[in-house]
RNA sequence: GGCUUGGUAGCUCAGUCGGUAGAGCAGAGGACUGAAAAUCCUUGUGUCGGCGGUUCAAUUCCGUCCCAAGCCA
């Protein structure tokens, strides 16, 4: 069977460069497992691939949903095996993000519970906004105290979360997590690999703020402005890092440098996130992108190509454990 | 030149009626199962502008000098 290889690392640490060099040489397709680069008209702050660099190689999954509309990881995960069946039989495929959590879906699996209402879900926000997030805590301590006191009473996003799972399917998490772990043997059906790209931290300041300056120039102000007379400025990707404080700009809280520089320090940031999520899993094989691109190419094309017999215990082993 | 207000953590500032000081942000580390570029947790010793004086004790009071902003000449 084809090889999948995901590339996984922090922003700006080159990882769609290295994709589309492989991509090209090998003549393969890009998958997209970036939580924002999945939208349409979110261009200019999201670092996408650029139409030519698209041209040179089938890019999936980006672009994949137009405003007000909402992707989630578990969404993600379906389109990206509906897609995978249809590659995988003909080529290996590439597979190349920063969201940690869309790559743990793909790879691990997600709970399998069926949509909650939104309504009720944006209900329960609007409660936790206005002064009632401790109310809301106190409730799922009496009924999921193990879940509770494994999250922060202040954590707003996993309070209304698993309140709703417990209202639409009477549930707690703590319950689906432990149906979950019982049958979740054949989360991903292919064999993969997952390279980790790092980097020096002072080069990838430089390096974002240099993408900052580049993402300004080149319209992103005017790409904001757009979206936001059409009545998108609540639309998720328009409070990403790169949206939200072009957003501040143009209500004019910010002056252009000050723009410049929350955009590179909050992309600092998420890059500092990124990193702890990957850190993690100790499958992940790091290559650091100034000293070790070379092995980093090399490691990946003898992935590619041999598959499952050119690449050593690690891929053998892991080859066994997917059959 | 005179007057006024400031000078406290990398930044913005609070505070100490005299007993050597603490918030936010930044920085660092971490968590993470359907908005995840989200959401959240942990982490705060710095000649309290310099020098002198008073005092058992001064970042705090007094003097003086330096620096910044403002007002008056």
């Amino acid at each position: 069977m084809n090889p999948v290889l995901f590339i996984v690392g922090a922003t700006g640490t080159g990882k769609s460069k290295l994709a589309l060099e492989l991509a090209q040489r090998y003549r393969l397709p890009i998958m997209n497992a970036d939580s924002v680069q999945v939208y349409q008209r979110v261009d200019l702050g999201t670092a996408k691939p650029t139409a030519e660099e698209r041209r040179l190689a089938p890019h999936y999954l980006i672009d994949e949903v137009a405003p007000p509309k909402l992707f989630t990881a578990g969404q993600f995960r379906a389109r990206a095996l509906e897609i995978l069946a249809q590659l995988i039989p003909h080529s290996p495929v590439i597979i190349v993000g920063g969201s940690g959590f869309y790559v743990q879906a793909l790879q691990r699996g997600m709970f399998e519970v069926s949509e909650v209402d939104p309504q009720m879900v944006s209900r329960l926000r609007e409660q936790a906004a206005s002064g009632g997030l401790a109310e809301l805590y106190a409730e799922l301590q009496s009924v999921d105290p193990d879940f509770a006191a494994r999250i922060s009473s202040q954590d707003s996003y996993r309070v209304v979360r698993a309140l709703a799972l417990i209202r639409t399917h009477g549930k707690t998490p703590t319950q689906i997590r432990q149906e979950f772990a019982q049958k979740s043997a054949q989360a991903f059906p292919y064999p993969f690999l997952t390279l980790g790209l790092k980097i020096q931290r002072e080069l990838l300041r430089s390096r974002l703020q240099a993408r900052t300056d580049a993402m300004i120039a080149g319209g992103l102000i005017d790409e904001v402005r757009t979206l936001v007379a059409e009545g998108w400025e609540q639309w998720s990707p328009l409070l990403s890092v790169g949206y939200k404080e072009t957003q501040a700009y143009l209500k004019g809280l910010l002056s252009l440098t000050e723009l410049a520089n929350d955009i590179t320090m909050n992309s600092m940031k998420l890059a500092k996130r990124q990193g702890t999520w990957f850190r993690r899993d100790p499958q992940i094989e790091w290559f650091d992108v100034e000293t070790e691109w070379p092995q980093a190419v090399a490691r990946a094309g003898e992935w590619l190509q041999g598959g499952v017999t050119l690449t050593g215990e690690r891929g053998a082993a892991k080859m066994r454990q997917k059959e």
